[in-house]
DNA sequence: CCCTAATGAGTAT
DNA sequence: TACTCCTTAGGGG
């Protein structure tokens, strides 16, 4: 499930399962076999996240560079009695080989498990925009890259050079709450409704992270508050439209519409989001 | 702008 | 067997 509130818990539970510990390093499956041997019986100094990156750090400046990509997931499991064998394609994993408590960690289906440098970890740094979820960040960034721009404001939440961790359901949902239409060129929004925006990603992204879902919706819509049932479907959050083509909009009641913009499948309120200029997509 | 490929696994047909 | 997906890089107009 990867949005940065995901990268960013990924890397609060491997600092937690392994900085410090000794560790064995494997690839079953094989990609990463020549780096984990390279790896293999040190000690982790730590795991950090950054957007939708994720870097765990081994001596001499040895990164893991990991990102999952559409559909990669990253199983983490601390104080167990005993390792499993793998199961599936598991490109990477970490268990720990000392005195204490015993924890592994697998990885599949990432697009990206590689080893880097420090430098060539700041290289992608240098191209990732302020991270709604990390302290200390500068929305301001953001705003100059979004001012200037006539892309519509729906692609550039998921520009990872303007806004890193923002992926196709918190645009979606930040968008609704908002009430921007996601074809709104950037450059015609105002300060006031991009902090607003920024405000609100760094509130849900948040609550993401405490979580491990995307809860989008206040309280006043909850299904216990407006006596409708739950969501079914797979992950598990509350949102407002997120995938929910042709039902009703749980604020106005209209159908909820969808449409492509830059590849992804985008959704939003005909009524709570109204057009602005551009018909495009319906 | 458009298209395609690349990661796994689940669900549908 | 196909089709989906909380992504991104690369190539061609």
């Amino acid at each position: 499930m990867p949005e940065g509130h995901t990268l960013h818990r990924l890397a609060r539970d491997l600092e937690a399962a392994f900085a410090g510990r000794l560790v064995r390093v494997g690839s079953p499956q094989g990609r990463f076999a020549d780096s984990a041997a390279l790896l293999d019986g040190q000690v982790v100094e730590g795991a950090e996240s950054w957007g939708k990156h994720l870097f765990i750090a081994f001596p001499d400046e040895r990164l893991v560079h990991v990102h999952l990509g559409l559909y990669g997931g990253f199983d983490v499991r601390t104080g167990v009695d005993e390792v499993p064998l793998p199961v599936g394609q598991v490109r990477l994993r970490l268990v720990t080989a000392d005195a204490g408590p015993t924890s592994y960690a697998d990885l599949r289906g990432a697009t990206a498990c590689e080893l880097l440098t420090a430098q060539q970890r700041d290289a992608i740094l240098a191209r990732t925009g302020p991270d709604p979820i990390r302290e200390d960040q500068d929305p301001t960034l953001a705003w100059e890259r979004v001012r200037r721009s006539k892309a519509p404001i729906g692609g550039l939440l998921m520009d990872q050079s303007v806004l890193a961790g923002v992926g196709n359901v918190y645009r979606a949902e930040v968008l609704f709450r908002q009430r921007v239409h996601p074809l709104r060129p950037g450059n015609t929004l105002r300060v006031g409704q991009w902090r607003a925006m920024w405000d609100d990603l760094v509130e849900l992204m948040a609550e993401g992270v405490r979580t491990g879902r995307i809860n989008t919706v206040r309280p006043e819509h909850t299904p216990e508050a407006m006596g409708r049932p739950p969501r079914v479907d797979d992950h598990g959050g509350e949102v407002y439209v997120y995938r929910r083509t042709g039902r009703p909009c749980h604020v106005c009641g209209s159908m909820v519409r969808t449409g492509v913009l830059q590849t992804r499948n985008i959704f939003w309120c005909p009524r709570c989001q109204p057009a602005f200029r551009s018909r495009a997509l319906g």
